[in-house]
DNA sequence: GCGAGTTCTGACATCGCTGTCATACTAACA
DNA sequence: TGTTAGTATGACAGCGATGTCAGAACTCGC
């Protein structure tokens, strides 16, 4: 049988409480105890049952991951930056996949706590602008962060980068290469985050004195179908781009795909830039110029900064990083 | 405050117990007092403590997900599948990377058993046949189901697909096509499915009469890198093949990549098949002829065996689906 | 050598449920 | 009417930890 903090005081011969201290790092327990119960606890195996120790005190000793998104990549840097910190500080990661969208999620979240007490909350754009959930945890208390809010940024920690910036970098090095006609794929309407870099582009455009030209700008869904439709339309322009800019590496990756179709040369024809470096951008052909977002370090930092229990909310903003590679170079002589 | 089972006893005018068993839907409950329970339960938007449960119960409404895959898509798709059976079941899901080479494993697995008293354990390929993993699980009396396992089928339940058959079917496409000289890149030596790969290749080869040639033959890891190591080894060759089939997606992208290097037209110059069907077969160009294998399905199967909870081990296999995209054609013309 | 403060320890209630068991009620049959 | 089996209900203990609190055993300064 499993053994209990029971049978550890017994070996040790202290009370049981003395074994709680023990397990708790608290202070006040003499060395010499300390020594007999850890001893004890190693010679029984004994592992502390979460289920009593939440039910009697205060932590659960879990923390929940709630996200909405569709990237298998990005989902999957999130989860490991965050599982790693958790780690290294022994608690347990629920997983939680959800609808940002749906009015049911308030509610879910609620259930979610209520259920399981968990000691805080991730949350991943876009979950992070879900008012109503965030009003919950607030209701009852529970720390959280937000990794790449994009409303309210006031309201709680959060980590980011900072992606009008990352935006105008991108553009500003298609400029600098000689591109002057640049389409843009705007990401999904849900992320804030799409805004930011529609701004970054117009910015970037603005400061080299280019005209902004809705009509090289095409709404997309962080997806490889929006990226292909986007580019199809963009390239059927009497005055086509030289260069497109895409919100994410998929919608990119369409991108790609389209101007192979029609038989372009890449990228003497056609400049291609993603965003993200998503494993796919190194995978594809010719590999994709994007930019690096931090994906994993700005998940680990938001569970650092949840174990830190800041008073007030903290906000900690990582450095992107352009990658580039073969998919862009200075436009072909008109 | 939250409300518990006495508020909402005291609520419907019964008695805890009654609450209780409303609650686990258990026999022996009038519809009269089942309908108050109800509504007092609704009123008060009670949801039950799942520490307290846990800790008196036998179940804890929790199950563990425990993998090891560097494939972002293989694992989201992974854990898409068993969450949606989770829902429907109301369980939570507990996802548990790990490394299954590590001799620390079973001491985790252990560890997350004792602390969490999850209810069952699904186990995602490697992980499958971390024979001392399972060794624990067993000892503990937990049900554990195993999604492509490697090793001692008969052990427990499993799921799987028809690794040799999809390989032939695969190599029997190309030769059909009219390829002679096919390549073969090898999967991670950790997964016994790449063996069955490989064998699947061989058997079709034989079959159609084809000499099989240890130097058509790559050892790969499952990675992108890997793909074009082995992909530039099988190109330098006196004969180079006219189609090279890799073990999975990641692989074959890595192909790819190599022959748009060399300049080659695709699929004209070379033939490239792969393995899984990850989003990135049909975001790479050429897009990938590869096997679709059912991966989502895979997982929801073996959360629904696990919850079905059956005397002696049952093994379900699901169909795989060669999936014919443009990277494939007859070889030119010697 | 005494009070004050700090360190150490254990008794006991308690967290919110479920398992066990005793009991009461109902319908069906001899 | 009495017996039996099936149905419905609640009292109460207990799951395995932690929180609270009281008290004992050490320091220290004077």
């Amino acid at each position: 049988m499993r053994a209990t903090i029971k049978d550890v005081s017994a070996l040790a011969q202290v009370s049981t409480k003395t074994v709680s201290r023990v397990l708790n790092k608290e202070r006040y327990v003499s060395e010499d105890a300390r020594q007999r119960v850890e001893r004890a606890m190693a010679d029984l195996n004994f592992r502390p049952s979460a289920a009593a120790r939440t039910l009697a005190g205060k932590r659960s000793f879990q923390i929940a991951l709630i996200y909405d998104n569709h990237s298998p990549h990005y989902i999957h840097q999130i989860q490991t930056g965050v599982w790693a910190r958790c780690i290294e500080e022994g608690v347990r990661l629920l997983a939680q996949p959800s609808d940002a969208a749906s009015t049911q999620l308030a509610d879910e979240v609620g259930g979610l706590i209520d259920q399981t007490q968990v000691d805080g909350v991730i949350l991943s754009s876009p979950v992070t602008d879900a008012l109503a959930a965030l009003d919950e945890l607030e209701r009852r208390g529970i720390p959280y962060v937000r990794i790449s809010p994009g409303t309210e940024h006031g309201r709680s920690s959060s980590v980011s980068m900072d992606d009008v910036q990352a935006a105008d970098d991108m553009t500003g090095h298609l400029i600098a290469l000689g591109h002057r006609r640049i389409g843009f794929i705007i990401g999904h309407t849900n992320h804030t985050a799409s805004d930011l870099r529609l701004f970054g582009y117009r910015r970037a455009l603005d400061r080299a004195g280019i005209d902004f030209e809705p009509k090289y700008v095409r709404q997309g869904h962080f997806d490889f179908a929006s990226g292909e439709a986007a580019a199809d339309v963009l390239l059927d322009l009497p005055q086509p781009p030289t260069a497109i800019f895409a919100s994410n590496d998929d919608m990119a990756a369409g991108v790609l795909t389209v101007a192979h179709r029609r038989g372009l040369s890449l990228p003497r024809d056609l400049s291609v830039a993603g965003f993200d470096d998503t494993a796919l951008a190194s995978q594809l052909w010719p590999p994709l110029t994007t930019v690096r977002q931090p994906t994993r370090e700005l998940a680990y930092a938001a569970a650092t900064l949840l174990f830190e229990r800041q008073e007030d909310p903290v906000h900690r903003r990582l450095a992107h990083e352009l990658v580039l590679r073969a998919s862009t170079a200075a436009p072909a002589p008109e």
